[in-house]
DNA sequence: TATTGTTATACTCTATAACTATA
DNA sequence: TATAGTTATAGAGTATAACAATA
């Protein structure tokens, strides 16, 4: 009997092509709004805390610092985030989020939500709830 | 009551950024053969039909006809592919699998199978089926 | 003239490293 | 001297477009 898998049978090969696809696609629906999707993801981050520096956001970004440069930079071109120098440590900006901000994150969501909807809908809500459970669990 | 998920918790967003990593880790475990994911997808698509023309491989890889030329280029280097000018066709170069090509292959399916391992260890058996059948259902 | 493979070029994304200003 | 942010530079990865050989 041959337990082995080919490799476009992997979980590993599965989800690196799947995962981008759906960046992929995610990225054509943020594309109206002068978005990318790392974009989306800082507007995330910072709409659940408060402003933490620009350093801390790589880190949580996965992101080299400079990149959360030029995504702050765009975000703020855009009118989405405000950055405001800390007075207590004048190096560092704080970045905050503006009501324009808050709106652009809803609209990224949205459109979240409906590639989710296009995604899933070859799927049973048994299968769906399975699939969440299972990226809950993978997911760092 | 509010039916709209944040950001993060969306499939899409999750899967995007899952696959990403995902990829990454497996390109990791590729390096030392000199290899990258797309390399690997060439072999296994080679391992699977008779060999096609290069123009069809780039469609079947979802990427540009001149990256395959590039990507068989460095396939050949390593002795794993072979191009043959077809003689019934001499504008068509057919790529064939080399012994050490489908050697090539194992490893990579190898890497792939233990990364597997890895990241399915949190989920359990249930689970794991469960996934399988929502990728199979999710994938192109 | 159309098609295959190739080459040349350019573009996107991102990281590394150098720099500025505060501390 | 060390740290936050920024800027400059460079590299990976890939596509687009021009080109050569063959049909």
């Amino acid at each position: 009997m041959d337990d082995e898998k080919a490799l476009p049978a992997t979980v590993a090969f599965r989800l690196g092509t799947l995962g981008s696809r759906v960046a992929e696609r995610y990225a054509e629906r943020l594309r109206p709004f002068g978005l990318k999707p790392k974009h989306a993801g800082l507007l995330a981050v910072l709409s659940r805390g408060p402003a933490a520096s620009q350093q801390d956001l790589a880190g949580e970004l996965r992101v080299a610092p400079s990149l959360v440069v030029s995504l702050a930079d765009e975000l703020e071109r855009l009118g989405a985030v405000e950055r405001v120098r800390d007075p207590h440590d004048r190096r560092r900006q704080v970045l905050t989020l503006t009501d324009g901000g808050r709106a652009l994150l809803a609209s990224c969501t949205t459109a979240a939500a409906h590639l989710d909807a296009e995604l899933l809908a070859p799927l049973t809500p048994d299968q769906r709830r399975a699939l969440d459970e299972a990226l809950a669990l993978l997911s760092p």
